[in-house]
RNA sequence: GGAGGGAUGGCUGAGUGGACGAAAGCACUGGUCUUGAAAACCAGCGACGGGAGACUGUCCGUGGGUUCGAAUCCCACUCCCUCCGCCA
């Protein structure tokens, strides 16, 4: 949510903040007008509840004193009446405001790239250069048929499709890439490994943004009132909701989670395999630090990020999201694409995202400054990293031509000592 | 699932219709004292909103209700604890 205060001291840079990324910028106008009348209904009630606390003290001292107090609270009634009339509305008002505040995505960071659509993303950096290949590599699809690392088909009998299920050194793989990432983010960048649940309510949906806009893209357990975590940003970020963090920032968080999201519209592009899925795992990195040290932070996180592809011997780049192309509630986004030669393609497997005061003034996230003021945090997280893509790239980058996989050198402890994924039939 | 108990400020906890935004203690901040610290003593110390300001409103788990007036009474819900049942 951004602060009202901005809307209306400067509405021309929302405004204009807006546009930039392709958000409609009338909504401005209809805050600004909200705003107004909720004001004045709130002048106006709590003058004459102010009254009536008076005249209610002073009823209850003549009757004190055995005085008939029947006339003025007659008239206090009326009051009262006219009180929760005013109440009422100022309520409506005060929701209508509420509802178009939380639908207004955050404005872009001065050095988010200016553009309405992904063509407008610049290419920041690219580490290594794409493999070449003296045969046709395989497609991951391909691969995992040979080597029996998973079954789409079976998955779609129990679920459909876009639920994958992997099958013995698949399955182990999965887990291998889980365990490396979260021991390294513990170990060596810092990290506080918590396990989250993996449904939330609506209130820490809408905390993180997921709410109210993006409510078709996660499946929804409507008797209950909870969601599945289209990521593990949601239960991780709103861990400290509605409070006054009282430890040190900055907050360094990582989880393991399941993600969940129904991809609605999605289908046709890039459907196949492990590209893009209703249920993937993923390690996420969530940081709360001082708002003076936001840009800093994120430049951190992506560096965490990278550390594991880098380990992992892959060829990714990574992109600055222009304006048009971050997610909702982001005020700037690196994403970072891997290298897939069986796509002949970069895929995406992380987003490292700052979300200044955003989803901390949603969320009621806040920590006391040095003089002990209570002010907003800042939050970000990033993707480190999503699970199907990044075993997608290790097994087409890792492919050899008698069929087999060669795996990356830091997976071998957690595969077992096994070092290469060989037919077993 | 059943029975009972509970939810009050950073923490503990008092308050059962009126002077209560809330006792007291702890914690914290400032001061006195001290070479310094501790102790003692004094003072301060919730959040959010409206107003240029004086000032003012709201908040005692959440939402409704009763009342001139609700932390306090009534209803519903949520969560926590204890016991019983069931269960990985």
């Amino acid at each position: 949510m951004l602060d009202i205060k901005l809307l209306r001291e400067d509405p021309d840079t929302v405004r204009q903040g807006l546009k930039s990324r392709g958000a409609d910028a009338d909504v401005v106008d209809s805050v600004l007008e909200f705003d107004e009348i909720r004001r004045a209904l709130l002048t106006k009630v709590e003058a004459l509840k102010g009254d009536r606390n008076k005249v209610s003290k002073d009823i209850g001292a003549a009757k004190k004193r055995g005085e008939d107090t029947a006339a003025i609270q007659a008239s206090v009634r009326e009051m009262g009446e006219k009180i929760s009339a005013l109440d009422k509305q100022a309520q409506a008002t005060t929701d209508d405001l509420n509802a178009v505040m939380l639908s207004i995505p955050n404005l872009p960071h001065e050095t988010t790239p200016i553009g309405l659509d992904e063509s407008a993303n610049e290419t920041i950096k690219q580490h290594g250069e794409p493999k070449q290949f003296d045969f046709k590599p395989l497609t991951h699809i391909e691969i995992g048929d040979n080597l029996k690392l998973f079954d789409f088909a079976r998955a779609a009998k129990m679920t459909g499709a876009g639920f994958p299920l992997f099958m013995g050194v698949g399955a182990k793989l999965e887990r291998a890439l889980i365990q490396f990432m979260l021991d390294l983010h513990t170990t060596e960048h810092g990290y506080l490994e918590v396990s989250p649940p993996f449904l939330c309510n609506a209130d820490a949906m809408t905390g993180t943004g997921q709410l109210p806009k993006m409510a078709d893209d996660m499946y929804n357990l409507a008797e209950d009132g909870l969601y599945l975590i289209p990521t593990a940003e949601v239960p991780v970020t709103n861990i400290y909701r509605e409070e006054i963090i009282d430890q040190e920032l900055p907050v360094y968080l990582t989880a393991y989670t399941p993600c969940f999201r129904r991809e609605a519209g999605a289908a046709g592009k890039m459907t196949r395999g492990l590209l893009r899925v209703h249920q993937f795992d993923k390690v996420e990195m969530v940081k709360y630090v001082d708002p003076a040290k936001s840009d800093a932070e994120l430049e951190s996180l992506l560096v965490n990020a990278e550390d594991v592809l880098q380990r992992l011997g892959l060829c990714y780049r990574v992109l600055s999201l222009c304006s048009g192309d971050i997610s909702f509630a982001a005020s700037k986004c690196y994403d970072i694409e891997l290298w897939a030669p069986g796509q002949n393609d970069w895929l995406e497997v992380s987003s490292c995202s700052n979300f200044r005061d955003f989803q901390a003034r949603r969320a009621g996230i806040r920590y006391r400054d040095e003089n002990g003021k209570v002010r907003f945090v800042h939050t970000l997280n990033g993707s480190g990293v999503a699970l199907p893509r990044l075993v997608v790239a290790i097994l087409e980058n890792g492919q050899q031509e008698d069929g087999s996989v060669v795996l990356p050198d830091v997976l071998v402890p957690y595969m077992g000592g096994l070092k290469k994924i060989v037919n077993s039939e």
